[in-house]
DNA sequence: AAGTTGACTATTT
DNA sequence: AAAATAGCCAACT
């Protein structure tokens, strides 16, 4: 794999975020699947992990298989914000702070009907700085 | 260049 | 149901 590629590899992840609804959520290795990089759930992480520059991808929207907010390393401060902006789009949390899969999960179908209409997210029903 | 790390997951206690 | 285990693989040291 070139250096280019990797590249076009991370945009990929982001690229697929992008189009999770607003309202729903994925899992990390759901996202890796729709992206071509099937077993590559670590990387979808990584990848998030280091997406703080970017704008316009909805990482919230991406959650562990157990349908939780993953634990970060250090700076516990996203996690929160994380399960507030999900709440802010509509999305319940049970007690347990966990997330429904069966109901929020998104199924993928968008995602290879539209994969070059970024006009799906133009608009998102979230004011970040109302939070 | 080899070893460590991690916003994961499926399986097993 | 929750916690530990064992695979996983690219990025980072």
């Amino acid at each position: 794999m070139t250096p280019r590629d990797k590249k076009i590899t991370y945009e990929a992840i982001y690229a697929m975020v992008r189009l999770i609804p607003p309202g729903k959520i994925a899992t990390y290795g759901q996202v890796a699947a729709l992206a071509g990089l099937a077993g590559h759930a670590r990387q979808v992480g990584y990848a998030l992990h280091r997406c703080g520059k970017i704008e316009d991808v909805p990482w919230q929207r991406v959650v562990n298989s157990r349908g939780e907010i993953s634990r970060r390393s250090a700076k516990q401060g996203s996690e929160a914000l994380q399960r507030v902006m999900l709440e802010a789009e509509g999305v319940a949390f049970t007690a347990g702070g966990k997330i429904d899969l069966a109901r929020y999960r998104w199924d993928g179908e968008d995602a290879r009907l539209s994969e070059n209409s970024a006009d799906l997210l133009a608009d998102l029903p979230i004011d970040l700085d109302r939070i």
